[in-house]
DNA sequence: TCAACTGTTACGATGCGTAAATGTGC
DNA sequence: AGCACATTTACGCATCGTAACAGTTG
């Protein structure tokens, strides 16, 4: 019985179909792909881009890097020395400066995300606000 | 003995001051108030803006609506409605439409807190990604 | 053949950052 | 007289939204 959402490494999805697993609108994949961010896997003969599994996970990393607020040039980043630790091929000295730079991104991250708490917060005080002006006389 | 923070609503800030108080650049007080949003009580001779307390209060709620990813627009609706019904000279009808608008507004707030939650667990996500990442060989 | 989907191109908006050159206030 | 603080003007940038128009898929 075929999983009615394929994850098989060798299922390909077009664009519509990536954007909402991952949440995001098309132009948004399409500005990732056209600032390097990923590339889809192939195109069918008439244009229409292919992703692989592989690249529906990589887009919901930088989803999350968006929410992190990092710019596309973070996420470049940070993805460029995902991809050398992923890559067996890859040598010892780079992998080493990988894997520094994987670890200052997670420093990053952490300092966003106290930001973001902070904006939550924040936002939760408007909300209160607004309930108590709207309700009063 | 005088507060070291006077709060008191004769007291006058110029913008430095009250940027820092409430978070935001000062690039960001002034866009503010170029997009009407609010205006410095007075200036100063030589063109210094001098804001009052209540305005330091009002910059609070716009920063807590800028938590929120409303619009300068939308800010400009809300502090409106609001003003309306600060204003004891306004009358029934229009006191009644603003407290619509602000009630409606409350609803979106919490709409966008839960984006923003929503987020936040997003970003999480990445956090903890990065931290095993790291730490792998 | 039709409906739904996708392609490219390009202009526009939002919300500030960042000078640069100059003036003000204490 | 000096030094921090402020003013205006303006260009720039990131991140998409939104057509507009055409081609593709099944």
């Amino acid at each position: 019985m075929a999983p009615p959402v394929p994850s098989d490494p060798t299922t390909l999805l077009q664009i519509g179909e990536v954007a909402e697993r991952v949440g995001l609108s098309l132009r948004t994949v399409r500005y990732y792909e056209e600032q390097g961010l990923l590339t889809p896997e192939r195109r069918t003969t008439g244009g229409f881009r292919l992703f692989s599994v592989a690249q529906v996970d990589r887009l919901l990393v930088i989803k999350q890097m968006k929410s992190l607020g990092f710019t596309v040039q973070e996420m470049r980043a940070l993805l460029d020395a995902r991809d050398i630790l992923r890559d067996t091929g890859s040598g010892t000295e780079a992998r080493t400066a990988a894997r520094a730079e994987l670890a200052a991104y997670a420093t990053r991250a952490a300092e966003r995300l106290e930001q973001l708490r902070s904006k939550l917060r924040d936002a939760e005080g408007l909300a209160e606000r607004l309930r108590d002006e709207a309700g009063m006389a």
